[in-house]
DNA sequence: AATATAAATGAAAAAGCATCTCATTTACAC
DNA sequence: GTGTAAATGAGATGCTTTTTCATTTATATT
């Protein structure tokens, strides 16, 4: 039951919260934008506004539910947090997004902010790219 | 001259190109924000209108005169292009921005789009922080 | 130097994503 | 069940960037 999940987390149990953890579970692609999880709402027969996705996915971020991705000049994408970090590399041509861990770079960031005189906060990093499928496809 | 630049550019000399290239070039800040330059230009007594402003960005930025970066969120900056790549430090606090360059991480990007099947087009890495100056205003 | 023409500009409108406002509804503590 | 604070929906609004279109300008050609 995944109201506790919102209970712990400090939000009330309301459909709209219960149908886009639902929706965030259940679909096929781990990475959505609001929009994309409007329109799966729609399809479901859920009438939810978007700005209330907007709202609860914003919230679901500040409860460390989902994380959000600022993909360059584009709009947002959220994906459910699975507790670990990792970096994205994104397909140029049909959008597909892949994850990845790479310790090396991770140490290899923390010692340049260390250099710098930054003391880190968070960074973001993106590796654009053609995936193999749409190398296939030429 | 830097009409030169223009020509060479493919692009022909007009009043707001040259401004606009004469702001980038004796700017305090490297990095600017098409509103940045906008105001700079007025402060210089050059009524140029802020659509221009991005439309003469963005074509130095297709004729490799410039680069943009699209910063997490907000809007973009831009910055002359000075021939090697590099990526951002960014003070969370006053928006200041250091630029580096780790031939690891360089490396390390091209080894995942590999492993992973990609043919890597580009990468884009922010760190993000609290610099050495804010740190010291706690 | 005058002319022709394709390109550039300015101002305002539009686009695109995200947030806010406010009247109404809902969750949940008592 | 009631009361109250929080959540929602619909539309307005905000903000950055792009587009439209009438007008001006740069440059090639006479
Ligand atoms: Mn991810
Ligand atoms: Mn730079
Ligand atoms: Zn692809
Ligand atoms: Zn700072």
């Amino acid at each position: 039951m995944e109201s506790q999940d919102l209970r712990k987390a400090g939000l009330k149990v309301t459909l709209p919260r219960l149908k886009v953890l639902e929706i965030l579970e259940s679909s096929e692609q781990r990475h959505m934008s609001a929009e994309d999880v409007y329109k799966a709402l729609l399809e479901m027969g859920e009438e939810i506004g978007l700005a209330t996705v907007y709202r609860v996915l914003t919230q679901f971020e500040g409860a460390g539910l989902v994380s959000r991705l600022s993909i360059d000049g584009g709009h947002a994408v959220f994906e459910l947090e699975n507790g670990t970090h990792h970096d994205h590399l994104l397909c140029v041509r049909c959008n597909r997004i892949e994850e990845f861990l790479d310790e090396v770079i991770e140490q290899r960031q923390k010692a340049i902010a260390a250099e710098k005189g930054f003391q880190m906060t968070d960074h973001s990093l993106y590796i654009y790219g053609v995936c193999r499928l749409c190398q296939e496809a030429t």
